[in-house]
DNA sequence: ATCGATGCAAAAACTTTGCATCGGT
DNA sequence: ACCGATGCAAAGTTTTTGCATCGAT
């Protein structure tokens, strides 16, 4: 138990000890696919993100810091990496898609500031135990779930709206 | 009390009782903005939709009707019917926007077949409890909210899948 | 008559794909 | 050497916008 602080945070389920790198290798090879520097780079930049990140961002990042690979690949990429169980999708708003590291990113819950636009993950156990109540009713087979809410950040102090 | 069956269902909160009609005339007027006959067709066909609609879908299904009117108007006036609050937008995936509308339709809480695309709406009241304490810890004001459930629903039994 | 609304087509934003070349295994 | 991967640019989707004309108030 309590293992070595692995890719970033805590609070995984499964064998999170083992690096994302070394799963992402595995998932490759099994698929018949090949390891490159190109996926190599972009899982790092993954492996950095602490937060929800998007597609055009991660590139818009990589450049900055001189490591280029190009958009195709990232966007192809991704997508092994959502297979892989690496990373997620999460749903923030429907003109991008959004991603988080799957290893150490437990809560699929956010508070949305719809002004600021930030995203604050937040921990709600009780939704494991909703989830499971809400498939039994419906014989449904959950796979993941997510529970966002809307409004407004600490941040946005009486913003002067609404006047007739 | 018991308001005369309204636009569709049952369940809202507010002055459900007004049709969406008049809220929407009000709402233009107060904007400064006309209610065009477009603006008409298009909130009609809103208001047939029992479920999660997107925009294209919905231009699509007015054309089959002989119901005629841009997709530039299509997507001008669901952005004021949102503003509205006769429709909200339901994050279903990031492909593309989904709405539902407001009115009748209470539960921000679906299951999502992965497989067939499905969209189950079901009630869970105890979220709004949740939200209220999530938002008191965080001290965020909450707008609105939306948990789903993507998994596999029950027409999609034991699909063979994973062989090494 | 005014000023917003419409329709069309072009543009924009995000994502995918075709193709020639490159490079892991 | 094989077969998948890459980069580029072109194409695809969904949504937005510019502009001339139309029409609600």
């Amino acid at each position: 138990m309590t293992p070595i602080q692995p890719i970033s945070q805590v609070g995984a389920e499964e064998a999170m000890y083992i690096p994302a790198c070394s799963i992402f290798r595995r998932f490759l090879k099994k698929q018949g696919l090949k390891f490159t520097p190109e996926r190599a780079k972009i899982l790092d930049a993954v492996l950095a993100k602490e937060e929800v990140f998007e597609a055009e961002q991660l590139l818009y990042e990589m450049r900055n810091e001189n490591v280029r690979v190009s958009k195709a690949t990232i966007y192809r990429t991704l997508k092994h990496l959502l297979e892989a169980k690496i990373i997620r999708e999460v749903l923030i708003d429907s003109k991008q898609a959004h991603y988080q590291l799957t290893y150490g990113k437990d809560p699929q819950a956010y508070l949305v500031c719809m002004e600021t636009n930030t995203i604050i993950p937040f921990d709600a156990p009780e939704l494991k135990a909703l989830r499971e109540r809400i498939c039994a009713e419906h014989n449904f087979k959950p796979v993941s779930h997510q529970f966002v809410i809307y409004g407004l950040c600490s941040d946005v102090k009486d913003e002067p709206d609404e006047e007739a």
